[in-house]
This record gives C-alpha cells, structure tokens and sequence, in this order.
DNA sequence: ACCGAACCTGTGAACTTGCTGAGGATGGGT
DNA sequence: ACCCATCCTCAGCAAGTTCACAGGTTCGGT
C-alpha cells in the first residue's frame, strides 16, 4: 500500500481513482504559480485563472473539485465571484485568500457555509492542509483517510491539533505544528532545510535561515526527549523524520 | 462508528438514508446562497428558490423535508406563499425569516401549525437549530438522536435550554447558549474565532472581532470555573471543546 | 588529532495574541 | 418610568510566541 502512483503516502483521489481537480485564482501571476506548483505537487490536477471572470469561466468549464480564490480581484468582488461560481458549481469548497491588514475585506459569512480562508502571507503548508480539509469535509473526495496523521508511536490529530508520541500528549505552537506536520507528512524523506522554509514558512519570509535548526531544536526537545530520536540530521542535506522502530 | 460518510458526529438522514431535502426561499440573492451552504454544510440537498412563484413550483417538484421561507417577497406574501405550498405539501415544516419589527400577530398566525420563525438579521447556528428542532418533531427524519448534546461530563438540551455540568445546572444567556451549542456539536474540534464568530453571530454583526474572546471568557466562567477545564484556547488557532477525561 | 563547516541551543528582546475588568447602551419586564 | 439582565466596546495587562544573535558542540575530512 506504501507504492501508489506516488510515493507520498497520503495523495487525495476523487471517487473513481482520477487526481483532485484544483483551481487556483490570483491576479498575481507569481503567485497563482507557486500556488500551482505546489499543490500539482499533492498531484492534483491544477489550473488557474487570473481573474474574476476567467474564473467564472474555468469553474463552469473544468468542475474542479475545490477552489483556492483571492478575494482581491481586479474585476470582480470576492463575493460576487463566489456568487457566480456557485451557479454553476452549487457545492464546490472554497478557500479565500485575503489580506492579513485588510480593512475588513468583508469575509464575514463566507466560513459560515463550510469554506475556509487563510491570509497573505500564507505559508504553502497552510493552504495544503487547509484544501485538504475542506476537501475532507465535503466529502468530494475519496479519503479512507482520518485527519489523523501517525508515525511510528507519533500521533497528530489534524482536526483537534492533538499531538502525541505513545500516548503521551504533546503541546506544541503553531509553528511548531505546522512544522511537525510537514514531516509527518513526509516521513522518511529528507527535507532540506530550503525546503522547509518555502514550505512551512511565509513565502515572504525574510529572516535568518537557520530559523529552521531553532524550531527542530524546539521540535526535538517535545517529541525526542528522552526517547528514542525520531528526528535525525542529515549533515548538509536536511532532516528525516523516521519511526523509531 | 468514526468513519461514517461525513465525520460530522450528528448528520441527520431521512427513513431511507437519503439527506434531508431543503427549500431554501428569500429574494435576496446573498442571503439564499448564505443559508444554502450552511444547510449543506450540514450533509443536506439545497435548492433554492428567489421568488414566491418559484417557491411554489420548487416544492411541488422537489418535495421538501423542510421550508426556509421568507415572509416579505416582492411576488407573494408569505401567507399566499404558505398557503399554496400547503395545497401541494399539507405537512411540510416551513422556519420563516421576518424582520424584527414585523408586525407580530400576522407571524402567530404563520406559526400556528406548528411551524416556528427566526427573525433577520440572524445567525446561521439558530436557523440550523430550529430547522433541527422542526425536523425532530415532525418526524420527518430518522432522529435517533435526541435534542441533547453530551461531551463529557457536560449536557445541553436544547429543547428545554437546560445545561449542566457534572449535574449542577448552569444558566447561560442566549448567546452564551448559542456558543456553547455550537462547541458542543463539534467537540475535539478547532474553531477558529472567525468560525465561531460566522456561526453564532448574526451575519450583519459588524463589531470588534474580540467579542467571541469575550464570550468564551464568560463560558469558561460558568462552565470551567474551578473543574477541570473543557474550554481550551490554541493560540493562534482557535478553541477546541474536549471532555475533561 | 586537528580544523573548519555545519549544526545546536541559551538568552533575551520585540512582538503578537488573548484575557478580563469597567462601564456604556439597549431593551424587556414590572 | 424604572430596573435589571444582557450585549458589547474599550483598554490595559499578562502571557505566549517568534526570532536574532552568539557562543558552544559535533561531525567529517585530512
């Protein structure tokens, strides 16, 4: 079961075997890029729009199973892009991207119906799970999958954002989180420490690199203490995460 | 009993399994599309309807478990509407939505039969709840459930409005009422504030985003005060309602 | 053994987030 | 008309979190 089409251990699938079909909406090229790329990287199937009613059109045309929209569009509201896709498409998820100081960009009520928003600057790591989420709750897709990640004797409730190691709860912050979560998604794969900041990390992150060998630091010192290590270094390469079987 | 289409611990189903059907009626376009996602959200088949007329030729097509009905229609008046609708569907339960400075004795009339109404602006938590309500006492669905929430030691009925807690009875306000039911529907599960503030609050509520902290401050005070807390806060994240076992 | 590079981690400052007391506004009930 | 419960704003305090910096440690290669 660990040899699918791809060696992640957890991609999403819609019913009959076929990827996810995403839609990405940003006016910002870059930035509707690195959204793509990364979730094309989940392996799903991705295409974006880069505007409000290119987006009305590709909704209609490709039925994607989830949309990732920025609510800061040059020609059209977020609102009345929601209004138009969910014409077309009455049950599709979506997930908003708006401005972390915007003054109150109205998103009041759009997590009211299931959908979800995260703010610029997000980090990759967030939007991933957060589509997954939503996809999850949907129900659009087949997921034997619980939101419940395990790793050897390591355990994250995605949901409750519970995390223990052999039973033993484990508090973390959010960034500590976030980070463990990305490992545990990618057990027994090395990350390198580049990696990881694009990924767990605001992709406007501007600070010193070795953030990253603090916050494994930090990791280590909840999940590792005192028991068998789990988090290994790689010297010049990265860090694994390995069940410490 | 965890991996049911839906991990929604409390999705109701008609007799044969089929979702509940709703009719969804209001002639203002954002408010129909904000109740229908919520009501799907909650594992339900939403249509929806913009004018008395296509109320009348919806429910007749789709016969309904349910009616979301809005009283003040350009086309119809909500009594027309009523009693039209009563000719094809003699037992639908039909919630109506009304203004608050509707005139009340036109709205008794309404209700007399057992039907109930909400008056605008609204949350989105109450409509569910009274839609609920409806359901469980027409029969329409196959309840095993009761309108009692447990988690852990603590008990909400809705019904009648009583909550306690290790059997000491708690007296809560309406809103904090509201709070708490939408905690205890999805307990072990994170709420951001934003949810909680786009489920509980009225949709128009336009005011500091610090009043859920200030309520969740009062609940912790009623319900966590000297036991063990139930009520715990994820920095950055939200607040999770787990039982204190 | 030695050396430099890579990595680890203690310290503390800056910042963010959440909590709660005080008090104003509102509205229903008597 | 008054009172009281409730809802909500505001603001200051407390606590938690993130991050830079720097000195210490480990590792691999020679």
């Amino acid at each position: 079961m660990t040899t699918t089409t791809s060696n992640r251990p957890d991609v999403l699938a819609r019913a009959d075997g076929s990827p996810v079909r995403a839609l990405v909406v940003d006016d910002e090229p870059t930035l509707a890029e690195l959204l793509s790329t990364a979730l094309r990287y989940e392996g799903w199937q991705v295409d974006h729009a880069l505007s409000g009613h290119a987006a009305v059109r590709a909704a209609k045309a490709l039925d994607p199973d989830v949309i990732v929209l920025d609510v800061m569009l040059p020609d059209l509201s977020g609102i009345d892009v929601l209004r138009r896709v969910r014409a077309t498409n009455p049950n599709v998820p979506v997930l908003f991207l708006t401005a972390k100081d915007a003054v109150e960009d109205r998103i009041a009520g759009l997590t009211a119906g299931g959908d979800d928003y995260v703010t610029k600057p997000f980090s990759l790591e967030e939007v991933v799970a957060r589509l997954r989420a939503l996809l999850r709750r949907t129900g659009a897709v087949s997921s034997r999958e619980e939101a419940v990640l395990v790793v050897g004797d390591l355990r994250m409730d995605e949901d409750s954002h519970e995390v223990s190691r052999d039973g033993e709860d484990i508090r973390l912050t959010a960034t500590e989180f976030e980070l463990l979560r990305y490992f545990m998604r990618n057990p027994k794969r090395v990350l390198s420490k580049a990696q990881i900041l694009d990924r767990v990390w605001q992709y406007d992150f501007g600070g010193q690199a070795n953030i990253v060998e603090l916050y494994v630091s930090y990791l280590r010192r909840k999940i590792d203490k005192g028991r068998t290590p789990m988090l290994h270094t790689l010297r010049g390469v990265g860090y694994v995460l390995k069940p410490s079987v």
